[in-house]
DNA sequence: TTTTAATATCGTAATATTGCGATATTAAAA
DNA sequence: TTTTAATATCGCAATATTACGATATTAAAA
């Protein structure tokens, strides 16, 4: 045990799920405050600002970069993230209607 | 390691990730799912619906309970639980808060 | 009272996540 | 070219989560 059973499932419920999850670590939630603080897209004094490893950040960049929430550029030896807005909006509109299906017939 | 620097990060931070991080759990959104769908607040026919062990079914249903989402009443022997609707609310309006806020300034 | 049914809790095994040092990799700068 | 700076990846240790059987607990029913 300790895998999540996703076979018993469906793919909605699977997918949010993973969106949820991956909002559910607060490095991530700041990460993603600070990208859309800096107006221009910034990289990673995310490890100054935050105070996690190198590694660390990185890693959490790439969880976000896989659902597609924020996209990295090339630039010089840097890499420079920011929040993909479409897929943001796309999510923003999802979560709501989970949340407004899911309330409905309720006590 | 393994464990969540918390500390570096501020209430709202680490609160926002808990609530994603409770959601981000199939189980727990089919829990969820299956509770507003039936017009009455239902008790654990959630273990049939599910396909998950009673013990599993309860700590889910627990995790739930702990952040406000569900709300039980024992009901005979049952325990009849159903979604908190004023919280349920609180929790959207909040989710769209962190969205709205967190896209502005963006690329 | 004893039995039964529904639920919660405990303990534990399997697996996942978090965090980081060490080490690639890559591209500009010297 | 060699060096340097920024980032990614690997491998691991610490901890957390998931799932479940076994065992309480609780309240109705017999």
């Amino acid at each position: 045990m300790g895998i999540t059973k996703t076979q018993i499932f469906d793919q909605r419920q699977n997918e949010l799920a993973q969106i949820f999850k991956i909002l559910g670590h607060p490095a991530r939630i700041a990460i993603l405050q600070y990208i859309s603080k800096q107006n221009a897209c910034i990289c990673n004094d995310l490890v100054e600002e935050i105070g996690l490893a190198q590694a660390t950040i990185s890693q959490h960049l790439k969880e976000l970069k896989n659902i597609g929430l924020i996209k990295g550029e090339v630039e010089g030896k840097s890499m420079c993230y920011c929040i993909n807005i479409d897929k943001w909006n796309e999510l923003q509109k999802d979560l709501n209607s989970f949340f407004n299906t899911t309330k409905q017939n309720c006590c």
